[in-house]
DNA sequence: AAAAAATGTGACCAGTTAGTCATATGACTC
DNA sequence: GAGTCATATGACTAACTGGTCACATTTTTT
């Protein structure tokens, strides 16, 4: 958590630190993002930055924070009727939502993806504490429901599942974020209803007898 | 390209920069893989590094090469059989090949995969040279003739699909390399039939009348 | 107004990095 | 032995890094 002192800061000071900070972490990684040019761009003294935070995990962490929170900005009305939908709905909902949220805040989906992408466990341990990836743990939350309501195979390997589907919303927020010119609305929802579609039924070709919506 | 003087060295010598340089990159990334560990742990002069080698990139590019030479080994002889078997075994024993790969070969098999994880495109493209990653280049051929013998759903999308389980097949490569100590081949084909069952017949609970394998 | 507390500052520190270069070494030729 | 040439060396450079600290300034309290 950033000191009190950062907290008791005019508004406009305070938030022109944070947009430095996320500019920063948008172009550069945790890793290679420097607290110097932070500090430069947010015209303050290098000192002043260490009366506002700890560390850079400090600053970082928060960051992630704000954007969490933010995120769930998008989410909640979805978990709130997490019984009105079937599985493949709500994670379409999720997507959706996700989406969303990337389109409004595109620094923040860049900054919390590559972070995701990059870091060691080590690293995500000491930020969040949980082992395993928050949306994974979401997933298989989801996945155990719809199993439950059979809307799910049974045969499944939750846990395994679980993690291929977030390694591929991962790759598929990249597949977003990196094509951000011709990222309207349409398009986006058109790969997510496809990869959606293998979710859901895999590549193999039909056969007669069997069917789809 | 290493410099002439590197392959004029003695083999001895030569294999010795070689294991420093690969243990340094297994432990840590390309960029904070360290050019003074590498010839500390070699025994050799800075300078008479850079006798060797034009820098870093020089170097690691060099042992990427190698590495994907030696994995070929591993799969050659999918790739002459390639009409011999269907799409879902020739992608299974192209897994198994690269699992064997991992086995034999953990430090090649961590530096290759921890660098498609983290290395950003511009870097990709300086190193090979292709803007796609190679293994979707491959995947992307497999479907186009498995949709063509009537193996694969022509429905898809294949790029996307081709995105999507490259995407899965490095979560799988990281997931087998971070449990290393219970990687036995068994548990391994283990997972990686879950995982090929998932991209077959998606997740979603199966109606009377479909036919399963 | 004086004292005290809080905040701001940037030179500075110790550490790192990739890469260079003048010089030394030693092997081979004439 | 002299001359030549490829190779070996490590001190050195310039550019960074995250973080500190003694001091200056401002604000609040007494």
């Amino acid at each position: 958590m950033p000191k009190s002192t950062f907290f008791n800061l005019p508004e406009e000071k305070r938030e022109k630190i944070m947009e430095s900070a996320i500019d920063e972490f948008a172009q550069y990684s945790y890793q290679k993002g420097s607290i110097n040019r932070i500090v430069e761009r947010a015209e303050i003294a290098k000192g002043s930055f260490y009366q506002y935070f700890e560390d850079k995990k400090d600053l970082f962490k928060y960051i992630l924070e704000k954007s969490g929170e933010e995120k769930m900005v998008y989410l909640t009305h979805i978990i709130g009727d997490l019984d009105k939908l079937d599985f493949f709905h709500t994670i379409r909902e999720l997507y959706i939502g996700g989406i969303r949220f990337g389109q409004e805040h595109p620094k923040l989906a860049a900054i919390a993806d590559r972070f995701m992408k990059d870091a060691d466990q080590q690293l995500m341990e000491e930020m969040f504490g949980d082992s395993k990836g928050k949306s994974q743990m979401v997933f298989q939350g989801l996945l155990l429901k719809g199993i439950e309501r059979g809307e799910v195979d049974p045969k499944i390997d939750v846990e395994l599942v679980a993690m291929l589907i977030a390694s591929m919303s991962l790759s598929i927020s990249e597949h977003f974020l990196k094509e951000k010119n011709t990222g309207n609305l349409m398009d986006m929802m058109e790969v997510l209803d496809k990869m959606l579609y293998v979710i859901e039924h895999g590549i193999k070709v039909k056969k007669e007898g069997e069917k789809n919506d």
